[in-house]
DNA sequence: TGTACATCAGTGAACGCGCGTTCACTGATGTAC
DNA sequence: TGTACATCAGTGAACGCGCGTTCACTGATGTAC
């Protein structure tokens, strides 16, 4: 009826959509979200109108952010998985000379299990529990792990002239190990931490010099 | 009121105790709830109204043999963590000489994936969510297998006279590894399968040849 | 600047559902004599 | 062997609850002119 209605099919002039802003962000119900997941609570165990009440929106209002508690649920795998690998990055990049990576790498992830943020349980605890897309999302993340390790292992074995074979498994080996380790070390009290620290670190040295072993013995360089 | 009901404190004649049998057992519950877990489903998805309908009892039946729907899950646990040790156990022995035993149990262990015993997805699946007491559970499994392969690297490290250097983490290691890898994939097609025991074959390899090259800088015996 | 209007984020009420748990019961099984 | 009785595994009905989802709405925000 009114034809300048449909006459204006992409108008977009200040705000890309039309429309009033929406009050309350994605990001609020993700905090939210985030908050009521303590070390000990599941993702897979919160309930939408649960959501709501704890972003304070009332439960329907959730649909107009998210499809459905799945897709929170992917959100906060990724949000999680992309702090935790930029910490790592931190702490890598902060290691001196003389210092191992390793143990860097190890404490500061072991280090995150005792702060407010509910990221690295998150991570460690739902890889296998949910839904097909939220067990992708933290296959995805560890996949993202293994790569960045691998990128990692390749350097340093050039920089110090130690050779390693097969970067790929050993890189999963090991990220897997650590999560692993991590899994465990939730249930535990913080007492035994620097214990689990030096098994961690103790374990990838295992692994580090078994890999620079067959290295060698596969391409006995003479040089 | 009647003297000779509560004269009669420990008779057990011919049952244990007084009274009828139950017409259902605590097995047929289990097996009943091992029914409703595939491959996907997690033990923390189970009602207890589910489980007493696929074991055809009334609801509150259920409460004659559990005291709740955690205990069912911890006896889960137990069941599937004892058959998977059995197995691995069986598959060892079966090795003869000049076979690998890292690969044999690796592929029994990744072979139980595709059978349709549920077992090995139970234990893969639950280590880090559920109630306390049910993931005491799961670490205690794993703590078992750690002390069975650490027995056998030792047994095997004397009879082939290769040292070994912290049997303790060594297996530790091994056994996160194999399970993590295992839990990986569950969520991918059978074809993919032989790659992955390749692959865990040659992680644990590297472990161990790392283990022989640290025992023996530790202790180079020149004899 | 002022006015009329379109948009749509957030809402309150309501729905049907499966859940865990309780209650008083029933009737087959086993026991005492 | 026969009878009376105790046991208790399993039951049907009912409860209150929190859940996900739907509907038609309202009213602040932003847009057109």
């Amino acid at each position: 009826m009114n034809p300048s209605r449909k006459a204006a099919p992409a108008r977009k002039s200040k705000s890309n959509r039309q429309g009033r802003k929406p009050a309350i962000s994605r990001q609020d119900i993700v905090d939210a979200a985030l908050q009521l997941l303590g070390p000990h609570r599941s993702v897979a165990t919160l309930s939408l109108r649960e959501v709501a009440r704890a972003a304070a929106i009332a439960p329907n209002s959730f649909y107009r952010h998210f499809q459905s508690i799945d897709e929170l649920a992917v959100a906060l795998i990724e949000q999680a998985g992309q702090s935790l690998r930029d910490l790592i990055w931190k702490a890598r990049s902060r290691v001196g000379a003389g210092e191992s990576v390793i143990r860097a790498s190890v404490e500061t992830f072991l280090q995150q299990l005792q702060s407010d943020k509910h990221y690295l349980h998150l991570l460690l605890r739902e890889g296998a529990v949910g839904s097909a897309a939220f067990k992708q999302a933290v296959e995805r993340q560890l996949e993202f792990f293994e790569k960045e390790l691998q990128t990692d292992l390749v350097r340093l074995a050039a920089a110090s002239n130690t050779p390693i074979h097969n970067a790929e498994l050993v890189s999963r080996a090991i990220t897997r190990l650590v999560f692993s380790m991590g899994t465990s070390a939730m249930e535990r009290p913080p007492a035994e931490h620097p214990k689990l620290i030096d098994d961690v670190t103790d374990m990838i040295r295992t692994i580090m010099v078994g890999t620079e072993t067959l290295a060698m013995q596969n391409a006995p360089s003479p040089r």
